[in-house]
Parts: C-alpha cells; structure tokens; sequence
DNA sequence: ACGATTCTGTGACGCAGGTCACATACCTAT
DNA sequence: ATAGGTATGTGACCTGCGTCACAGAATCGT
C-alpha cells in the first residue's frame, strides 16, 4: 500500500523487514503480533505534530519510516531542541510510562509513517510481555544518554564553535570508518534548526560555517556535508 | 545497627520505614525480599565516588540515604552536574540496562548508605519480577524528565540569572504551599557546584546571588535560603 | 587553638556571540 | 519566467560573562 507523499507503507510489524535493526521492534514474534494489535498506523506531512508540549499523553509513537525532531519552547520564543528521532525509535514513552504530560513537541522533518499505541492498551500490552519492557527500558535507557549528550554539548563546550563541532563529530560518528580522515553525510536540518540544537543564533552557525569551511575542515555543496579533517574538529573540542 | 559517620542503616528493605514516598523501592513484598536477597549495603564518606565516566557498569545503586551529585568532565577540567540524586533513587541503572559503561561519575554530597545491586544479579531479577520493570522504567523516565529540565534551563535561558532563577525556583517548587510568595530551603551546593550545574562561572553565581539580595528576592544565611519573592523570580524567567 | 584549606566576595578587562539590519541565493507554485 | 517565501551570508554594534587576581570568611583537621 502506498500513502499520500510517496511514501511506502510498513503494514505488518510481524513481517516489518527492517525490525532486526530497530531498538525497540525487534521483538520475539508472538509479542510482535500483540503489538500488531493494539496499534494503529499513520503517516503524516512534513511539519505535522504528533504531539504538543503539555497536552495529556495519550500514548507513544514508534516511528517506522521519516525523521521527526522533539523540541521545547519558551513563551519568548526561545526554542530548544532535544533530539532528532530516527526511525525505529518510540516517541513520547517517558510521558506515557511516567503518566504525564508530554513534555516536548514532536514534530516531523520529512514526510512520515508512525504506529500510534494508546496508553491503556500499551501498558497492558507491557504487563503482559516482560520482554516488551525490558526494550522500553533499553529505549528510554538511550534517551537519557542521547540527553546526557546534549547536555554534556551545552555545558562542557567553551564556545558555540566547540559545540557544533561536538554536534558534526556526533553525527558523523556512525557514517566513519576507523582509520579514515573524512567522512560524507547529509544534512537535512537548517541552520536555523542547528542553532536550536546547540542553543546558538542562527547567524552565529552561519558564521561558524564560513569559518570551518574556509579552515578547510568541511566543504559543504547543497544538503552534502564533507567533513574533509576528522581530527581536526576534534582538535577544536576540549573532551 | 550503626556505620561510620553516625549514620543509622537501613538494614531490611522490606521492613524499610520509607520505602512508601520511593520512586523505585516501593513494591510488592515478595519482591523486595527477592531484592534484600540479591541487594549488598555499605555507607560512604562524603567526596566517596560511587563509579566513575567511562568504567564498565557493575550494577545498579540504590539511594537510601544521603546525597549524590551525578556529573561529567571534559578533559581540560570543566565539570557539569547532570542531576543531584535524593534518597530513594536509583544510580546506574541508565547504563545497567542499556549494558554500556558508566556515563557519568557519582559522588556522594554527604556521608549515604547506598545498597548495590550486582548487574547479572539485577537483571535477572528484573526478567522475574515485571512489577520491579515497571519501577526501573519510572525512575529511567523521571531521569529523563530531570535531564529535559536541565537542557532546557541550559538552552532556553538568555542569561545565567535566568538559568539560576530556572534552578532556585525547581528548587522551592516541592517546599512551596500555594498561595504564600515565600520559601525557604537549605542549599547544600557550593558556588562552584551550582556553577556547574547551570554551565556557568563561580564567579558569575557569587555575583547573582548579590545582586538577588540586593533587590530583595532572596536572603541568605549561612546555608539557608529564604526566597521572599517568587513572583519576583518568576518574572526574571522568560517562561 | 592553630594554621591550612576551602569557600565567598569584588574589581578590571576583553571578547564571543546575541541582536538588528540588510543583501543575496534558493525553492516551489502558478 | 515571475513572484513570494524561506534559507543563507555578512557587517556593525554592544553587552554579558569568563578569566585573572586578590582579600576576607568560614570550615576543617590534628
């Protein structure tokens, strides 16, 4: 079945062929088909919401195909990014398990599917598989570190420099390969949106750009980021 | 029984007198037996390191009493505390259950008794009782929860007075009765130590501190902290 | 009770980066 | 093409806060 905005849909957990390299859905089989039962799939446009920060949880979100960013604001405007949500990933579990409002908005980056499962039946569906909830345990266990990381990039750097080359080496970090100097990747976030994951102005991340490219760090043609000296942005962070 | 440091312990997790206002050891009977089976206590001195960043895990710490501060360093000496850690909480457990190593280190603030819970031993208590799972995936939650705060008081703040009225006023928020403007609270964090948890310099606190007295939102004797106007904070945060 | 640490308070100085104000480049739709 | 919106690039200005350098207070250990 194929959906608005191209996309390729994911019917079927049971037979999902990409389960085996996701946290959370590589589930033995008959925990597969409970799941199976209880959710509900989606898909949504670039810039739709999931959910809003403060609303009542109503459950989580297992995000199969797309990207999604979960960001809070402040009344001024401010707005800070938490994490980018990768597919395979569950959205909203810690105001789902801790019973509380969601505490962050999720918004897609790119068109997107995503099973939704409602609170009651998910918790239920928890009680009843213990080996369901040692992969929340493992999902939420990686959002504290993914968290613990960005606050280790807010707090630890001197300097916005030293955070976006925290953020680039992050990043890059799955795409290298051992020995090797360079790395390739794409990036699907604006400047403006790196500024909110780094709590910087969006000009300052420009800047920063100029600077790395003309340092011949990293070369940049449309969404295509070179980063050309690996060691060199480590060279610029003090960890 | 008593400890060093004139500490009485809690010996019996299941006769524990408070295990009813904890996030984690509040459970079924028969599961804190099976816990007080695999569980081993000691007490620490003050400045005692429970574990340190980067040490392959050994297991999970239960918190029965007494304080800890759970943080990161960069190599060239700059320090961030992730969280302060109150009786009844679990230490570890992110890396415990995500099988990684330590992601931060722990100290403890005042001389505490700390119950251990070896990871295979954990674990498999963990697969035998769904009940404690549920626990495990409250704390991981709260953590999560704490750790938003703390980006979003890092990265949402315009300036360090902001990100300290942010932490004073999370501070009183359990102490305060609604209705009153006031609170008073006993902060047991240095300068220095509450520098690091909002990623600024000793000197930028002393300074805030002194310019709060000097507009009359806060007093400050000794280790006492008398807010007299969280209205006042209030609106020095762009919330 | 003693010095020895460890904390707290304050001035002087410099610069990283926020803000404002534009200019230009890039998409997307009609 | 053309236009309207969004993204990027860059200069000018100014201020918050980090750093260094001390001095006084408080706390600790023996």
């Amino acid at each position: 079945m194929r959906s608005p905005y191209g996309l390729q849909i994911i019917e079927n957990c049971v037979t999902c062929p990409v389960k085996e390299q996701r946290l959370f859905c590589n589930l033995p089989k008959g925990t597969l088909q409970a799941l199976q039962a209880i959710k509900s799939t989606a898909t949504y446009p670039k810039g739709a919401m999931l959910f809003v920060e403060g609303q009542e949880s109503r459950g989580a979100f297992i995000l199969c195909k797309g990207k999604a960013k979960l960001y809070t604001s402040s009344s001024d405007g401010r707005t800070i990014i938490l994490r980018i949500v990768q597919p395979g990933e569950v959205l909203g579990l810690t105001s789902t398990i801790g019973n509380k409002a969601y505490e962050a908005t999720a918004e897609m980056l790119e068109p997107s599917q995503v099973n939704f499962l409602p609170k009651e039946e998910f918790l239920r569906f928890l009680a009843q598989h213990g080996e369901a909830s040692l992969h929340v345990g493992k999902q939420l266990s990686a959002n504290c570190a993914s968290a613990y990381d960005e606050i280790r990039c807010l707090g630890l750097s001197a300097s916005s420099t030293e955070k976006l080359a925290r953020m680039l080496l992050s990043w890059a970090a799955p795409e290298m390969k051992p020995g090797t100097n360079e790395a390739r990747l794409t990036l699907s976030l604006t400047h403006e949106e790196i500024a909110q994951m780094i709590g910087a102005s969006r000009e300052t991340v420009t800047r920063i750009f100029s600077t790395l490219k003309k340092k011949n760090l990293v070369s940049i043609k449309g969404a295509m980021l070179w980063i050309r000296d690996i060691g060199g942005l480590r060279r610029m962070i003090a960890n």
